[in-house]
RNA sequence: GUCUCCAUCGUCUAGGGGUCUAGGACACCGGGUUUUCAUCCCGGCAACAGGGGUUCGAAUCCCCUUGGAGAUGCCA
């Protein structure tokens, strides 16, 4: 069968970083197989899936490449078959209710008693023995266990969990006695609904039974059932959860691998006892390491470059986000970290994907997208960056003959189209300056009056080039005994006002005559 | 608290018992590219969290400790 995976994101209006990694991951698999990459809209919040949040997600996608075969699905249109999932897990006698009051009852999802007739990968562990605290009673009921864990002081922490997490249960007194034997009560529990309150219970006993998998990155996974509990699939209001919604999809859609974030480790354990138990055969997980920001912590919304739209905002181009993100938390396994799409797709696979989060390096996503934008067609370069210098007071009306060498002399400079703003004394007077910078550069006397008599000698020159210019140049440094080239920093601080740019001998002749010596004198006085 | 997972330079990573005096990249610091900015090139700084095992031999396997993350919702 060939491979099928999804990108099930809610859109919620912004498109969080992680899960887009989680998208390209899912996209690089799907090419890499010849499969299929599927889209699955979670839109069943209604309050925040808006057209437009949709619109945001579809657009995001569709700027990174990340194309997905067949029609997106769109959850909340699939809300009947999660109800008669529901309701056929109902019927087989894994479902019970719960709730506050009769009007307002909750379908609850029972992990199965017995699970390992039902569903691959529950083992038995061997015997367990739990010591629990004796103020609380326990209580046995077809909804699970209640009882009081031991606080390493010794305090009663309440606690809760499945009933499948205590097979062979019995349960000992503070005498030692044997006060309550599952076996013999189980069927009444289950069948009857009977309940038992246990008092002065120290300690249970049962045989473990844990659920496990095979992890495709994390390799094996397992958890006891006795930390599991059951899950509410269906609201007292009647609406599905997330979880049998997002089975029934992946049902529905043929999912063979679900590739998704390390924090589903927990649900996945649910449902594959969902799918089990639906009678669907499980897919294969891959659960992701997480990203996390610069200080080391998960991204949330208002740590700042949490989504997609910022790093697009701030001149990254697609590819770069592509590539940096994609490794992200793998690697190809050799030396290479430029890659194109195609090599991308053709090394990837889930076997090299990482076990730990990774941080984001905002200053080296720089660094690959100025390789990027160095190898850009000179005119699509042009076009890209008059769109960012739009926004700014002085970009609305250009000279474009101008601005395209302005283009030319910065490509090879350029980190982050956003950086576009630092050519603006290319274009009128009111330029930033950066004063620590200027200050340093423009302190020594003797220097100040080389670039007096620069201005003079620029002056007089009959055709202002760039040729020209460093031959005034030198000889300004000549006399006044300078090194050859330790004239040209303190220019560029009297000029531009900042410390880097492109070559200055070209940067005065493209700034033209007149304005270099206005600059300069400016500056000299 | 409990459960699950994780741990190599500041960061991303290579590394599947010997070829590791641990390799690459970003950042940083020097130097070079007919004396500037950038590119490019060369060089430098810098890590196996700690402790026990297993083994002739451990960054690699096991255990413990510590640290981190996630989960413990009628959120997704």
């Amino acid at each position: 069968m060939s491979v099928r995976v999804r990108f099930a994101p809610s859109p919620t209006g912004q498109v969080h970083i992680g899960n887009i990694r989680a998208a390209i991951f899912n996209w690089l698999f799907a090419r890499h197989e010849g499969g299929s990459f599927l889209l699955r809209i979670e839109d069943t919040d209604q309050q925040r899936s808006t057209p437009e949040a949709i619109a945001t997600l579809l657009e995001v996608m569709q700027w990174l490449g990340l194309d997905f075969d067949e029609e997106a699905l769109y959850q909340s249109s699939q809300r009947q078959k999660h109800l008669q999932a529901a309701e056929k897990l109902r019927s087989l006698g894994h479902v019970y209710s719960d709730g506050p009051d009769a009007a307002s009852q909750a379908m609850v999802f029972r992990i199965p008693w017995q699970a390992e007739e039902l569903c691959e990968g529950i083992q038995e562990q061997g015997a367990m023995r739990m010591k629990i605290h004796p103020e609380q009673p326990v209580q046995i009921s077809h909804k699970g266990l209640r009882f009081a864990a031991v606080s390493k002081k010794g305090a009663a922490v309440p606690d809760s969990a499945c009933l499948a997490g205590f097979k062979n249960l019995q349960v000992y007194d503070s005498e030692g006695r044997q006060i309550f034997v599952l076996q013999e009560h189980i069927e009444e529990i289950l069948r009857d609904g009977r309940q038992f309150s246990l008092e002065n219970a120290v300690e249970l006993r049962f045989t473990r039974r844990s659920i496990s998998y095979v992890d495709q990155v994390k390799g094996e996974m397992s958890k006891p059932l006795d930390s599991m509990r059951d899950l509410v699939i269906v609201r007292g209001d009647g609406s599905p959860v997330f979880h049998p919604a997002n089975v029934v999809d992946d049902i529905s859609q043929a999912v063979t691998h679900i590739i998704r974030g390390d924090d589903h480790v927990e649900n996945s354990f649910r449902h594959l006892l969902l799918f089990a138990c639906l009678g669907a055969k499980p897919p294969v997980y891959a659960h992701l390491p997480m990203i996390v920001n610069a200080a080391g912590k998960p991204y949330s919304k208002r740590d700042g470059d949490a989504f997609v739209g910022e790093f697009r905002d701030k001149g990254f181009l697609p590819h770069t986000l592509f590539n940096y993100l994609s490794l992200l938390g793998w690697s190809p396994g050799d030396d290479r970290e430029k890659m194109s799409r195609e090599e991308l797709v053709q090394a990837f696979s889930l076997q090299r994907c990482l076990h730990s989060s990774a941080q984001v390096d905002i200053v080296k996503m720089g660094a690959l997208n100025a390789l990027y934008i160095a190898e850009m067609e000179p005119g699509e370069f042009v076009a890209q960056c008059r769109e960012f210098v739009q926004h700014l007071p002085w970009g609305k009306e250009l000279d474009e003959d101008y601005f395209a060498k302005v283009c030319a002399f910065m490509q090879s400079r350029l980190k982050r189209f956003v950086d576009v703003e630092q050519w603006q004394y290319f274009f009128g007077e009111d330029y930033q300056r950066d004063e620590k910078f200027c200050g340093k550069q423009l302190s020594d006397d003797n220097t100040l009056a080389a670039l007096k008599a620069l201005q003079e000698k620029l002056a007089a020159l009959p055709e202002f080039s760039a040729a020209n210019i460093e031959a005034s140049i030198h000889e300004a440094s000549d006399e006044f005994n300078i090194r050859r080239g330790r004239l040209n920093q303190p220019i560029r601080a009297a000029v531009t006002g900042i410390g880097t740019g492109a070559g200055i001998y070209e940067t005065l002749e493209l700034l033209g005559k007149e304005k270099s010596i206005a600059r300069l004198n400016l500056s000299a006085k």
